[in-house]
DNA sequence: GTGATCTTGTGAATACAAGCACTAGCGTCG
DNA sequence: CGACGCTAGTGCTTGTATTCACAAGATCAC
């Protein structure tokens, strides 16, 4: 069962979420069928691309018409796990972890805030945004315990490596780091990364390459 | 001139910054020399990258000893135009975009803002973080009266590619979108992406996949 | 039904990135 | 001063992702 599908590309996993977007678009604009041009205008990608990531899917459109907005979206949103809510803990109780939390997108998308910990006890039991703050010595029992399949760090960056270290002991599988950091985990836990100085830095470099070449 | 170095890639690009923070962490514990095994080690790579990647910046190592840190540092942080300021913008001030504002770390990298827009006049005029907020009409000149080489979108998505417009009709080269939508730009405008959502349904799918096949 | 017109699905070609493994050069130690 | 050990630089192989281009299936008009 779980070789249902042939291995989807790293690639490719990272653009169904935008297809996705733009299938609920389309829903909500009551289109009932999409084309592969037109949904890789959407997407801001190549019509053909488009066409090879859907096929890992499963055999979703039909020549000649298009794929169903509605079922496509349905089909999609069951591969990359949407049908069920993922519990998210988010450690570090700081500016951007409270920021984080107050964010109401994460609740309404299928990510309930659950928990979250910080190494600071004068903010833990606080509440923020109806989210208890947790003291970090209990961060793997207590994700555990509250079944985090996900876990979001939003510390400093010299706390980042012991916040991956715990999540991965409470048993969660997946980390988003915003910590600005390299941390690493096990083989078989997902890492993912979300740093705003190294995109602005990549951003000057081709800011300052443009400039000299014209 | 432009031609002083032949094409680096895109990927090598991407992972300048993270050798760069890296260097700087070894400046801060005073070490003058690095090998190559060690910075991959530092950055979460390969070390054979790390030697291509740096190749592609100039023959700044030594057989047998390694790379001079400070060197390096200095002729990195040129290549990636980090030894000048890069004037930035930011559009929408709401909840994220003041939350932008207020992150110091910006202005401190080198990146200082100078101007945030919006499109609701009560809030025109205001100071965030002592930045003035301008209304969205004035975006395009404002933006090139300042100077802005970079832009950063936070504004809801249906307001988005407008403020991208805008952006690039005020001379801006660079542009880093927060919202969760996908935007174009003309030939020769770079863009970068930040998306929450997307990151965490990339985790879910790979949450969803695991558990599967556990 | 048959031909014209779409649009998917995919094999093949191309482009890009990663990693290995070797070579060249520097420093040091005996 | 010669041999050895270390480490950068890089050609080549391998793997992955993108793109092209076309055949196969579907619909529609008449």
């Amino acid at each position: 069962m779980s070789q249902r599908s042939r291995q989807i590309p790293e690639a490719t996993v990272a653009r169904l979420p935008v297809y996705l977007r733009s299938l609920a678009e389309l829903v909500d604009e009551k289109t009932s069928t999409v084309s592969s041009e037109r949904l890789a205008e959407m997407a801001g990608v190549n019509a053909a691309k488009v066409r090879k990531d859907l096929s890992y899917l499963g055999s979703y459109g039909t020549r000649g018409v298009g794929y169903d907005v509605e079922y496509l979206l349905f089909q999609m949103s069951r591969e990359l796990g949407l049908t069920h809510d993922w519990p998210v803990a988010i450690v570090g109780a700081g500016n951007l972890g409270s920021a984080l939390a107050n964010y109401g997108g994460f609740t309404q998308r299928g990510f309930p805030v659950v928990a979250m910990f910080d190494s600071d006890r004068q903010k833990v039991d606080n509440l923020i945004h109806g989210v208890r703050v947790f003291h970090t010595d209990d961060l793997a029992s207590t994700a555990s315990k509250l079944g985090v399949g996900i876990g979001v760090i939003a510390t400093p960056a010299s706390a980042a490596q012991d916040a991956a270290d715990k999540l991965v002991a409470g048993g969660v599988g997946s980390i988003l780091n915003f910590a600005p950091t390299v941390i690493s985990v096990p083989e078989g836990v997902s890492l993912r990364k979300v740093d705003l100085a190294l995109e602005l830095q990549i951003l000057s470099f081709y800011q300052e390459h443009r400039e000299s070449s014209e």
